[in-house]
DNA sequence: AAAGTTCTGGTCGACAAGACCCTAACCTGC
DNA sequence: GCAGGTTAGGGTCTTGTCGACCAGAACTTT
């Protein structure tokens, strides 16, 4: 709510401090923080930036800015995502969490808002821009403190990994990480790295195709990688994945459901 | 992240525009809302209070109110909640989103942080107030339009009641909304209020004691209601509410894990 | 041609979840 | 005190899902 019900330094209740009057409200900065998550050589890399100024000069920290006055949070970070990779994508952009602490910017009070960005290998696109201060690292190398991160950045990293962790299995955000045709395979490696496990290629193949909606064929076939082996089918993402995966709340038929 | 690499009024990349100046940030005003959720009469309500003010005078709205420049967005939450509310219960306070649309204080910029908090009846708790500017109201009223709410509180409510479906699934949040004590039928309501779903008796109480850490029998029996019938065995919430729920994502073994 | 690698389909068993039954323990009304 | 109603609690059976494992297909390199 913006202002308490009772006149503005009147207490509203016994017991509980006055409010503040509107008209002075403390200011404070508000920036958007986006978390950009791609598969590289099989593992979740992040794209992270080099700082130039202080404070944290020289320290990775994610890729961010303020909200401007005229758009939507998710507009800005829209905005942000395509100002750092040239990606426009908003339809992969998912707000996971905002961060006020008071000494979280030594400079000033910032409230910021962190997105998840979930691409495919965006490796071209960082190579494109100044490599000295974009790069896309290892996510593991940053949760395990090898690379340290301005900011509270580290806590919002690791909200974000949480956050996909959850993504990956109510939405089909998986195919973000891949092409725009994949392999069963390159779709089974996306929840392996993002989940840290171990999956049956023929039990996850069932599962998906047996969904439908999921995944089309295409009737084209992959080249064989370097070692050989049997060439794997081409598909393409259904039009239901954003609506809850295979792996669900509820049970398949949805007899639980009463009402609406 | 708070600034961005080069220097202010420089254009960081090719074909983006120049960065804000930090020193000149656009301020911004920052409130906190607190979705306060419990059950009253076997459905989940809302608490709501009653706006004295302009704009909205007389509406319904959420709780809340500014975050002071001192305290973590958390620590706004807690404090809005325990003015309203009277309850110290900082363990249910959950962060779900963050609203700044442009327009949604016609006064001033304002971006909100939204909490939610699940309560067991507050029922004497608000009677305990001005009841006149603080009431509980069905959740459905409001998810339906009977009961509209003042700013886009609305769309924050929508997602705080998304947000608490999950959360029932995933977390122990269900033991919030009963008292310390609670029989299973009291604990089943809760899930079939929140999912709007209809749970087998027998079978949710084969789930529940199943899964050690959750509830804890205490030996006494509860009174039959008016209606008559068995008595039920009461129970309290164990240690393992915050640790993932009956249903999970990953099967019960954990066989999956491969690392950490 | 042989061996290796990967994809794809099949089968089997374990287990969880839902449907449905019955009994236990209390109430109210007669 | 007894009959009928109501709710709690326990048992069983069926069904469906998921993982483990095996076998064949299709391609590679040597």
């Amino acid at each position: 709510m913006e202002t308490k019900t009772s006149g503005a330094g009147v207490p509203s209740r016994a017991g509980v401090p006055a409010d503040y009057d509107p008209s002075r409200f403390p200011p404070f900065a508000v920036t958007v923080d986006v978390v950009i998550l791609t598969m590289s050589e099989g593992t979740l890399h992040a794209l992270l930036v080099r700082r130039g100024e202080a404070p944290f000069q020289g320290m990775w920290a994610i890729p961010g800015g303020f909200k401007r006055p005229a758009e939507t949070l998710d507009e800005a970070a829209k905005r942000e995502l395509a100002e750092e990779t040239g990606v426009d994508a908003a339809s992969l952009l998912t707000q996971f969490g905002a961060y006020g602490d008071p000494e979280r910017d030594p400079r000033m009070n910032v409230v910021t808002v962190a997105y998840l960005a979930v691409l495919r290998d965006v490796g071209a696109i960082v190579a494109g821009t100044d490599a000295a201060d974009a790069a896309l690292v290892p996510v593991s190398d940053v949760l395990t403190g090898t690379i340290d991160l301005a900011f509270d950045h580290l806590r919002i990293v690791r909200d974000a990994i949480q956050r996909v962790r959850v993504e990956l299995e109510v939405t089909g955000i998986a195919t973000a990480f891949v092409g725009a045709t994949f392999t069963l395979a390159e779709l089974r490696a996306v929840y392996e790295a993002v989940w840290n496990v171990q999956l049956d290629a023929a039990n996850f193949r069932r599962s998906v195709v047996a969904e439908d909606g999921w995944v089309i064929p295409t009737g084209r076939r992959a080249r064989p990688g370097a070692a050989g082996g049997r060439p794997a089918e081409l598909y393409r993402a259904g039009r239901a994945w954003n609506h809850g995966g295979p792996i669900r709340r509820l049970p398949r038929n949805g007899k639980r459901e009463v009402q609406a």
